[in-house]
DNA sequence: GCTTGTCATATTGTTCAACAATCCTCAAAC
DNA sequence: GTTTGAGGATTGTTGAACAATATGACAAGC
């Protein structure tokens, strides 16, 4: 991660200001959001304020306040008197993700019925064409987005925004994983299963499939998060 | 709302700032949420940084950091360049908050079953004891509290707390809806019949009457927020 | 009387410098 | 090897200053 990562982020996200009318710690927040989720400031890694305010481009002030935007959505954590640290997802973390993802994928899923079909369907075929081409990231994040549909058949605002959430908290587990590529290849078959089993009609057994996909998802992921 | 309310505000939470290590920035927005959830600050009115440093005896930048905490929890609404303001709840905000509460609190009590009874039978008794002494503010912050319950028989931080937010945000309502009593008196006894019910074994029908709790509290919050 | 334009003021957004407070590291003493 | 103290780095906060934006008041024109 050098200060030239930033300040090539940062043109971009200047013009995006102007457009979107954002404040400095706006832009300055997004800039850091999308570096830790990218992996380019790794889980635990310090982010000093001293730092960042040269690449940044703003004052220490501004930059209090893109941290504390950052440590709201939990990819920054706070520590008094010692500074903000990008998150690093412990076991309890994972086991409450899942168990959040579980309680609403699965509730949803259910609810929805067939009428989610089309959604899901679409939703699985981005991932489809992302492994076609072997760009594994984006199978990942086609992945989550899946996943992240699945709630967003509810149709709810503050849920959605959780399950982004709950979504950006994954991408840090996932980048002490490793290799993509093994971890959500298998995945998109299951997925494209569920849709079928949905889309017969049996919303049960769909929800069945689900269930144990986040079981299995949260067994390999606290597999190597718990060993760390 | 006035100065000397701040000021006897701050002189607590000072002292509870010295025994829990925290800063002037979670100490500023501390007094403000209060203020906000008792409704001294009412919904729709403009917390300005001007009016507030000296109360609140912090710099402006310090009082800028404890408005992005609470923008963030919803409590406030920042608009650029034209000030922060109490978040005021629209019929959207209402329908969402009430979609939220049924996917979660349906689900967590049919999971839960018997289980959950010891800890909502306690909850009911909170607002009972308070009704039959007539502290009907007190009942509502019950009625929430054992809704609250509910969620919290998932036992996930995350989903405790979203619902801790979703109740935050169903205060401001109330706020705008006059009479407690009225509008909290009948849903004691729903309340203490979801828990029969589970007691029962009858997971499903407490989920139904859960429903139609539910239903009914959102079509009365409608009826009064709708109309404003 | 109504509309438009201008100007002044209030407020917000940001920067910067300075100081206080806290934490961490390292060296010296035991 | 352990403990203690000093120094430096960093964070937390304050306050002043300036830039930017929005609003309101007032005057001029129709």
């Amino acid at each position: 991660m050098t200060a030239a990562d930033i300040g090539g982020r940062l043109t971009e996200l200047a013009l995006e200001r102007r457009r979107e009318r954002s404040s400095a710690a706006d832009v300055a927040a997004a800039v850091l959001r999308d570096l830790i989720l990218e992996g380019a400031l790794p889980p635990g890694s310090r982010v000093s304020e001293e730092a960042f305010i040269g690449p940044l481009e703003v004052s220490r002030n501004t930059l209090r306040e893109a941290f504390r935007l950052l440590t709201h959505e939990r990819l920054l954590v706070h520590k008094l008197n010692r500074g903000v640290f990008v998150r690093r997802l412990d076991a309890a973390d994972v086991k409450d993700l899942f168990q959040v993802r579980r309680l609403i994928e699965c509730s949803a899923l259910l609810s929805a019925g067939k009428a989610g079909v089309p959604t899901l369907s679409a939703a699985v075929e981005v991932g489809e064409r992302a492994a076609a081409a072997g760009r594994w990231v984006d199978v990942g994040t086609a992945n989550l987005r899946f996943h992240q549909a699945i709630a967003g058949l509810v149709g709810s605002r503050r849920i959605d925004e959780l399950m982004h959430q709950v979504a950006a908290e994954l991408r840090l587990g996932f980048h002490e994983m490793g290799d993509p590529k093994a971890f959500h290849e298998s995945y998109l078959t299951r997925n494209r299963g569920i849709v079928h089993t949905l889309a017969a009609g049996d919303a049960m057994r769909a929800e069945s499939q689900l269930r144990a996909y986040l079981n299995d998802a949260e067994y390999e992921m606290l597999d190597i998060i718990g060993r760390r």
